[in-house]
Order: structure tokens, then C-alpha cells, then sequence
DNA sequence: GTAACTGCAAAATGTTTGCAACGAT
DNA sequence: ATCGTTGCAAACATTTTGCAGTTAC
């Protein structure tokens, strides 16, 4: 099934509207493949003469996120950083301090550690990561 | 050994100095034995008609993360998140979104899979945490 | 036609910084 | 005496919000 068409079920269930701005933002963090900040998706649209407001910008990628088609990665420093996570299998991510490169990984025995944790405490998980913060190989 | 000497002898290595303010936000901080924010500690102090500036707050965190004493976690939400960590185990944390309860645990077979990872990549970690957000056993 | 949405600018939030007075060494 | 430290207030960076006009339904 296509990420679109899962937003527009979305918004239709909350009574929200589809709009230019919000498929126009969802089309452009598709075809990204990547990590992204606010600015980033900005000044891509700035390039192309079709601005979208940054207060639009948050607001949409708030729904985004809340409709599952996009993960929100908190790393302490400076902007929220977001990757578009439909149908891409789970990963865990190392974040290089001095060059900011992000290396995704994934570890099934991980995963699967990681349910058994949730589930020997009860506990229902919506969103998780393993963040490993440190020295790339060019930059130790 | 103690945190107390840690410090000590991390501030002189530095070429810092070892303050009245310094010592007394280190040892609140090993008196509360659980999570805190900058605005806890300031409140807990201001209690007892000890002040200490907010600046000089952030900026003695940044000695105690740095010397290893204290941890950071940033939970993507509102404020950055602090721990007092010297002697304990490295930990995982679920997070309630609804009642905002830290559970903490340790498995050693997670960490051994985060290393591994590092060290095939050739990654030197400086920090690494694994948070899971979710809802409590109280709050599904 | 109604209620949601947009862009703008202002506000809010959390953190950092410049500076003058102060204090540890 | 020197140079790091403090508190204050101002600056900063990112995100959120109030509002008036616009648009989807």
C-alpha cells in the first residue's frame, strides 16, 4: 500500500483536510530517502519557487508522524531530525559527533530483546531506537 | 572511589577550579538517586534558600557529563533529561508517555550486541541509550 | 456556509553567552 | 596577581501559537 494513500485515510479519520501543502510535503519527504530536518525540506522548496511555510511545516510533519509514515529522531543537539519510515525495516542508528554522519543499522536478535523487554514489564511500545553517539571511522 | 574525587580530579586535570557552586550541585545531584532536570535542581535549591544561577547550572552539567559522572538523555520532548551514573550499570530506559514513569533495565546481552556493533563498523562510542516510549502497565 | 488550514509575526521554550564583579589558586 | 567563575540579562535557536484571511468539503 502507498504512503499517500495511508495519509489520506489518516486525515479522513481525524476530519482533517487534504491539502496542496500537505501532499505536496508528503511527496517531497518520499522522494528525500534520508534524514531530514525542517530546514532541509524549506530550503528544497525554497529552490524550486514553491514555499510552504515553516508554521505549516511543523505542523504537518506533526501528523505525519502521528500517522506512522514518519519517525521523529530526537538527538539532543540542535533540530529534530525526521526520516520517512513507511514500509523501511526497523534500524538502529549511529550518530557521528564531529562529521554528523547518521550509520543505520539493524540487528534482528536486537529486536527481538527489545520486545521481550516490553513485554516481561507489560509495557506497550509505540516508538523506540537505540542511539549510539561517538567517532565514525574517518573522524576517531 | 567516590564521585566526589572523580570530579576533583577531572576539574584539576582541566585546569578548573573547584567552586563552592560546584561541589554543592554535585552533591544534590548524587542525593537524588533518580532523574532530574535543570528547573528540579534549581527548585530543590531554592528551597533551602540556596541559590545558584541557572547559567552556572548548565554550565557545571556540562563538567559532570563530560567527566562521566552524569548522563544526559534526550528524550526529544520539552527539557534535556539528567542522571547521576557513576558506580551504576549501564542502563535501557522505557519511557510512559502518559505518566511520564522512567523504567530502567539492564541486559547484558544488549550490550554486548551494541559493542559488537561498534566494533564492526569501526565506531568508537562515546554514549549510547536505547529508549523505548510507550505506555506503562498503569497507562495501556 | 462552515470549520479547518495557511502564512505571518509574535510568543514561548530551553539553552548559551557577553560582561563586570568576584574568588580560587 | 592572575585567570577562571559567577550571576545577571540579553541573545539565541527552535518550535508553538493567535489571528485574519483563505480553502476544502
Amino acid at each position: 500500500m502507498d504512503g499517500a494513500i495511508i495519509f489520506r485515510q489518516y486525515l479522513k479519520r481525524k476530519n482533517l483536510r487534504e491539502t496542496v501543502e500537505r501532499r505536496t510535503i508528503l511527496a517531497e519527504v518520499r522522494s528525500l530517502h534520508k534524514h531530514f530536518t525542517v530546514d532541509d525540506l524549506q530550503f528544497r522548496f525554497r529552490k524550486r519557487r514553491r514555499t510552504v511555510s515553516r508554521a505549516t511545516l511543523y505542523r504537518t510533519l506533526i501528523h505525519l508522524v502521528e500517522s506512522g509514515l514518519v519517525r521523529k529522531l530526537d538527538l539532543g543537539q540542535r533540530e529534530a531530525i525526521f526520516e520517512y519510515q513507511f514500509n523501511h525495516a526497523h534500524h538502529e542508528h549511529m550518530i557521528c559527533l564531529k562529521c554528523g554522519k547518521v550509520i543505520e543499522f539493524t540487528n534482528h536478535e536486537m529486536e527481538r530483546l527489545q520486545e521481550a523487554a516490553c513485554r516481561a514489564r507489560r509495557f506497550r511500545a509505540v516508538r523506540h531506537y537505540l542511539q549510539i553517539l561517538g567517532y565514525c571511522r574517518g573522524c576517531r
